[in-house]
DNA sequence: GATGAATGAGCATTCATTCAT
DNA sequence: CATGAATGAATGCTCATTCAT
């Protein structure tokens, strides 16, 4: 990757990391291309130049994320180790992600409101894919023996519900520790499923 | 109250229902006031005989549907029930109307974006009423020694959370029968805090 | 026609008035919305309560000068008149109209750049329609022997491609007052056809 | 000139023609800068390098046709032939012209609107100049008693308008192949001038 | 000479809100 | 009470133009 190509990828990503502030603060709705651009001391104008219209700025905020909870969670998968510990660390990781990226994050939850029918599709796609990881562990428990659930999918959209949940009352001031959430979560998910 | 006191009061609530379907339809922020009052057959500067600005009807719309919940769900807790089947019932309750309206009890979940701060600390302090029960319920439990919970306010958020996220993917016309979903949803709770 | 209705009606055709005033003056790629509403003394927020959009108004102002003009013409077809004389009228009539309506009438030229296309078929259509009364003048005099020509269709664009030039040189103030040139264009096109 | 100047030469007509071509496309107002260069795999930037600006383009762009198309016609008139010949010839050229620079011919229509009052001026004395050509044919054919016109300017009027139009409606995939659509043009026009 | 990057002014469009009638 | 009409502020997006490197 040439000089300006780097100073392009890095010029990126500040306006995702802006946009993703912005949202985080506002709402997607709310964050307007202004904002996004004021955060960088640039005008909004500048922000056309990288990307196309702000639904790209969205959409590649939201790929950003789930591509590498996405990478995150299939290194886990791959690792040795028991089915439990395996979902116990998968729950954990996704606390964490839901918990730092917050709204960008919770963009998943409507996609259909948000992204034009160009990108709806593979949003869905890459979204279900980052949930089959979890199918796959849960299978891999239930096979093992370690695990006895009555439906799969189900016990996962429970798992996910719960945990994408979190960044609703979750904050860094609060009573509970962000390791203790993740260990209480992990610990009754485990329960759930034995 | 006066017959002009109950026409009103009556307007107000078909108001209430049409925002309700339009923001179920087209999500709050794509909700427009046209849009709430061609629904009824009105003008939208009619709208705001009845509500000061649009805030307030979401607001209302809001109180109204959590005021219901309230009520049903004080109402189990009241009940010669075993706490098993209180939660379950709690359980099943909540997921009914967490799918029946969607949109509108997913306004829960980012407030502080949608109302201003006249508003937000009402409706902070009503949803935790509502999130109350359930803590009683899980309380009561432990004490009847029927539910072994490590920490009761994080069971309680892992079950509302679970059943809040239900709304982003059930479907009516999906593979599971909304019965069948309270049920497992129900026996997977009931596992996780035995 | 309630008195409300003939009100709308009446600033519709105030806006379209605006618009065509504004449209000549600047073009219309230069005629903004705001331009067309200050005219008028409204606001620009003003207009989307009467047109749908910028390019609906530009329809209608064609739409509103095409069909006036088909009617004339039409008429004068149906009159009882030999062909040099139905002709001559014709040629005065388009005239006169490619004058008083310059701008908008030169709309016509490329409709493909200013049109989307839900309008251009229509836009076409009524065009040709147009062009085709001349057509049914020509072979009727043709038929009549009062004409000689060896292309019908080619002595149309002739016709059509003079008369639409006017509007390009001619001006109240020039040298040439409008009957005169009316007259003297209706002169040579019949030498032309005769 | 210096090989330096002519590079510079060089390059001005390279993006004269690009220029051309994409106006011819897209229509003036839809041809940015962008897409000039482009066409050329050069950035907009550089455009600022050997033009002012936009209109500058523009300007050159026309002035560069119109130049050579009165060099043309000049020369036509130059020649020893009769009035009739002439004209024909004169006529055949013009159209040849019109449709192959379709477009930018077609910026001749409306200066005022497209140009600054820097350029105004000059660029419809240079259209007077080229018409003028046609006023001196017809003029010696009068006098040489080959044509009879009632009005000499009118004349030119009515042969320009209708050749100018035809890029209106002229297409090389239509039924008219162009030297048809030539030879019935000059033939209408002799009949018209005889 | 040329490029990448940025600017800023402008425009169509939307929509909550207001208010005279 | 309700409506029709209007307002005005906001917003996404485009593009000619500039300029440091």
């Amino acid at each position: 990757m040439s000089l300006r190509e780097r100073k392009v990828a890095k010029k990126k990503e500040d306006i995702l990391r802006s946009a993703s502030l912005v949202i985080s603060r506002n709402g997607y709705q709310n964050a307007t291309m202004e904002d996004i651009a004021a955060e960088l001391l640039m005008t909004k104008g500048a922000l056309y130049y990288y990307f196309k219209n702000k639904e790209e700025i969205l959409y590649s905020c939201h790929d950003l994320i789930l591509s590498a909870a996405m990478e995150q969670m299939e290194a886990i998968y791959q690792e040795e180790l028991s089915s439990m510990d395996k979902m116990k660390k998968a729950i954990k990781t996704h606390l964490d992600i839901a918990i730092r990226e917050k709204e960008v994050f919770n963009l998943i939850v409507k996609p259909e409101q948000l992204f034009s029918e160009d990108n709806i599709e593979e949003i869905i796609e890459k979204r279900d894919q980052y949930a089959r990881i979890f199918d796959k562990i849960i299978a891999e428990g239930v096979k093992r023996g370690e695990f006895t659930v009555s439906d799969k999918k189900m016990a996962r959209m429970i798992i996910l519900g719960a945990t994408n949940w979190v960044q609703v009352w979750y904050s860094p001031e609060g009573k509970f520790k962000k390791e203790k959430v993740e260990d209480i979560y992990a610990e009754y998910f485990l329960k759930m499923l034995a």
